[in-house]
RNA sequence: GGUGCGUUAGUUCAGCUGGUUAGAAUACGUGCCUGUCACGCACGGGGUCAGGGGUUCGAGUCCCCUACGCACCGCCA
C-alpha cells in the first residue's frame, strides 16, 4: 500500500494516528530550521511538517524537493499552531517521520495550480500537466457524474445501452466525414460515424424500442469552442412513440439531470416554442431565456416615412434594451460598429432613447413624429428608461442580426448568467431548407425526419411550408439535443429523397439497407440526441466544451500533445494501395 | 475559403510619435530565516523581440510575406 489516507480527507479527528500519503509536491516552503510541504493528490492538498528533530532521513530529503516531485510521506497527524481555516485540511498536518522521493520532476513550464500561468497552446502540449489542475479535475468528475446520471435514469426508464460500429460507409450527405482506408478491400474506404443515426433506426426495426449510446462522432468540419472533430452524443431511439411522448420522457431525464448533477430543481413543464416564434421572437432557433428583449416587428409602423432605409427593407424589427437609456453617444456607437461587424454585417442601427419622463429621442427624428416613435414604443412594450435598437433588412438576415445585438446588450447587461439555466423545447422545426447555391432543398434536420401529417399534402407541391415533427432541446442560447420522429414507411422514406434530389439510384446505394429493412416490419419511431460535451460545458458554465475533454484538438483539429495528424510510412502507405499528391 | 486579434525571459505581460545596454511580476538557482500557507529578506542566472524580406543613418516598434495560436463568418443534413 502507498498510502493510508489521501490528502484531502484527514481533519482534527485524526490527529494521533499514523498515516502515510502520497501525492505531489505543490509548494515547498523552507523557513530554515523547519519545512512545510504541500502536498496534492485530486482530492486535495495536506501540509506536511519536516522539523529539527524530525528524522535526519526526512529533513535531507525536504532539501532536495522541486515542484511536482512525487512523494510517499509517512508521519503523525498533528493538530496545527496556526491553522488555515481557507483549507479543509487547515486544522491538521502530517509530522513527517518518512519522506520517500518515489519520483523526481522538472520543473513544470507553468503552475499547477487553481488559476495556472500557462497560455491555452502550452496547457495543451502538457494537457497532462493541464489535466492535473483542480479546476481540470473538477472538470472530469463533473462529466463522470453526469454519465453516471444519464445510464441510472435512462436504465430506470427501460433503455438498453447498445454499442454501434466506428467503422461505416460514408454518406456524403451533411457533414464532410473521415475516411479511413481499408487494407483487405484495396481503394474503399470506411468512414467513421458523424451520428449512429441508421444505426439505432435499424435497432428499432429489430425491436429494441428503447436504447441509448454515449457515443463518440465524427465530423471533418472547422472548429470552434463549442465544435470538435471527435464529440460525445447522448444518443436515444424509442419505438411506439409520438413526439409528445419523446418530449415527455427527455424532459423528465433533463429535470432529473439538473436535480442530480445540479440540485436544481423545475417544477414546471419546460416551454415549448414554434421555430417561427423562436425566429419572429429572438432572431434565433436557440434563443436565450434567460433574459427578455423578444423582437417586435414594426415593418408597418416604419414603412411610408420618407426613410427610404426603411422604406426599401422588407422587414424591419427591433427590441427595446431593458435600462439602456442613459447610453452616451459613445457607447451606442459602440452597439452600432457592433452589428457593421463583417460576422454581423448589418448596415446600421436605429435608436429610439425613451427617458425616465417617458419623452422620446431618436436617430430618425427627421422623418419620424413625436407620435410616430410613441407607437413604435408602444408596440415594442418599451418601457421609461429603455433603449429601443432598430435594424431592418430581408426577414430572417435581420432577425439573426439582431439576434446577435440583443445578446451582445445581453452580455453588456450581464444577463447571460452561467449560473441560471432557462431550457426549452424548439418545435415545428420546417422541414426543409432551399440552398440558393445548389438550388435544392436540404433536409433541415436530416433525411429520416417524418413530415406533420397535416404538411404532408405540401410536400410535393410547396415543400418550403411542411414543417416537421422535430424538436430541439435549447439551454442558455446553445442547442443542447435535437431529434424527430422519423419516416418509419419505406414509400414516403423514396419521395422524401426524391424531393431533397436524390435519383433512386443514389437513395439505394447509400440507403437502401434502411430502406430494405423498413419492409420487414419497421415500428413507428423516433428519439433525439444531446450533446454530451456541449451539455457538461453548460452545466460546469463554460463557454468551451474544450475544457470538459480531457484530449481535445487544437483550432486546426491537431492534437499538439501527440502531434496528429503526422505523416506515415511508405510502407504503410503501400499497404493500403495509396499514393500522395503534394499539396498545393 | 474568409475576417479580426495576437506572437517580447521558463511563464504571464509592459515596452508611447522608430533613438543608449529590452523591463516588471512570477518561476528558477544560491545563501539566511522555528509557524509558513501568495512565507520573508539578499544576491544571481535567464532574450534568435516567431521566421524571412523591405523602408530608414537607426526597427521589438513602420510596411510586406510566411508560420503558429485564439475568436468568429462560411461550413457543421
Amino acid at each position: 500500500m502507498y498510502r493510508s489516507h489521501t490528502c484531502g480527507e484527514l481533519r482534527i479527528e485524526n490527529v494521533g494516528q499514523s498515516v502515510t500519503l502520497a501525492g505531489w509536491v505543490q509548494k515547498v516552503r523552507n523557513l530554515g530550521a523547519m519545512t512545510f510541504i504541500d502536498l496534492r493528490d485530486r482530492y486535495g492538498i495536506t501540509q506536511i511538517v519536516v522539523e529539527e528533530n524530525s528524522p535526519e532521513q526526512a529533513r535531507e530529503a525536504a532539501q532536495k524537493l522541486g515542484r511536482e516531485f512525487v512523494l510517499q510521506v509517512t508521519g503523525n497527524v498533528i493538530e496545527r499552531s496556526s491553522k488555515n481555516p481557507k483549507m479543509p485540511t487547515g486544522d491538521i498536518e502530517v509530522a513527517a517521520q518518512e519522506v520517500k522521493i518515489l519520483n523526481e520532476a522538472q520543473t513544470p513550464p507553468f503552475t499547477i495550480e487553481e488559476n495556472s500561468d500557462g497560455g491555452d497552446d502550452l496547457r495543451m502540449k502538457y494537457r497532462y500537466l493541464d489535466l492535473r489542475r483542480p479546476p481540470l479535475q473538477r472538470n472530469m468528475e463533473l462529466r463522470h457524474r453526469m454519465a453516471i446520471a444519464i445510464r441510472t435514469f435512462l436504465d430506470k426508464e427501460g433503455f438498453l445501452e447498445i454499442e454501434t460500429p466506428y467503422l461505416v460507409g460514408s454518406t456524403p450527405e451533411g457533414a464532410r466525414d473521415f475516411v479511413v482506408p481499408s487494407r483487405m478491400n484495396p481503394n474503399q474506404f470506411y468512414a467513421l460515424p458523424q451520428s449512429p443515426q441508421t444505426l439505432k433506426q435499424l435497432l428499432m426495426v429489430a425491436g429494441y424500442d428503447r436504447y441509448f449510446q454515449i457515443v463518440r462522432c465524427f465530423r471533418d468540419e472547422d472548429l470552434r469552442a463549442d465544435r470538435q472533430p471527435e464529440f460525445t452524443q447522448i444518443d436515444c431511439e424509442m419505438s411506439f412513440v409520438e413526439q409528445e411522448d419523446v418530449l415527455e420522457i427527455f424532459e423528465g431525464w433533463a429535470k432529473y439531470m439538473f436535480k442530480d448533477v445540479m440540485n436544481i430543481e423545475f417544477n414546471e413543464p419546460f416551454q415549448r416554442m414554434p421555430w417561427i416564434e423562436a425566429m419572429e421572437k429572438y432572431g434565433s432557433d436557440k434563443p436565450d431565456l434567460r433574459f427578455g428583449m423578444e423582437f417586435h416587428d414594426i415593418t408597418d409602423l416604419a414603412h411610408g416615412h420618407s426613410f427610404p432605409v426603411f422604406d426599401d427593407a422588407e422587414y424591419v424589427v427591433g427590441f427595446a434594451a431593458t435600462g439602456c437609456a442613459g447610453y452616451t453617444r459613445k457607447q451606442i456607437d459602440a452597439l452600432t460598429d457592433y452589428v457593421k461587424r463583417p460576422q454581423v454585417g448589418a448596415k446600421g442601427l436605429v435608436w429610439i432613447r425613451m427617458d425616465e419622463q417617458g419623452n422620446l429621442k431618436s436617430s430618425i427624428d427627421k422623418f419620424f413624429s413625436p407620435e410616430d416613435l410613441q407607437a413604435i414604443a408602444e408596440r415594442m412594450e418599451a418601457k421609461p428608461g429603455d433603449l429601443m435598437l432598430v435594424l431592418c433588412g430581408k426577414k430572417f438576415k435581420a432577425l439573426t442580426q439582431l439576434c446577435a445585438l440583443r445578446l451582445h446588450v445581453g452580455e453588456l447587461l450581464g444577463l447571460r448568467d452561467p449560473k441560471k439555466f432557462a431550457p426549452l423545447w424548439i418545435v415545428d422545426f420546417p422541414m426543409f431548407e432551399w440552398d440558393d447555391e445548389t438550388e435544392r432543398y436540404y433536409a433541415m434536420h436530416h433525411p429520416f425526419t417524418s413530415p406533420k401529417p397535416e404538411d404532408v399534402q405540401y410536400l410535393e407541391s410547396d415543400p418550403g411550408r411542411v414543417r416537421a415533427n422535430a424538436y430541439d432541446f435549447v439551454c442558455n442560447g446553445t442547442e443542447i439535443g435535437g431529434g424527430s420522429i422519423r419516416i418509419h414507411d419505406a414509400q414516403l422514406q423514396a419521395l422524401i429523397f426524391k424531393i431533397l434530389g436524390f435519383t433512386p439510384e443514389k437513395a439505394e446505394e447509400q440507403f437502401g439497407f434502411l430502406m430494405n429493412a423498413f419492409k420487414f416490419g419497421a415500428p413507428p419511431h423516433g428519439g433525439l440526441a444531446f450533446g454530451f460535451d456541449r451539455l457538461c460545458s453548460l452545466f460546469g458554465g463554460s463557454e468551451s466544451i474544450r475544457d470538459y475533454i480531457a484530449f481535445p484538438k487544437n483550432n486546426a483539429g491537431r492534437d499538439v500533445m501527440l502531434d496528429a495528424p503526422s505523416v506515415i510510412d511508405q510502407s504503410q502507405l503501400d499497404e493500403l494501395y495509396l499514393s500522395l499528391v503534394k499539396p498545393e
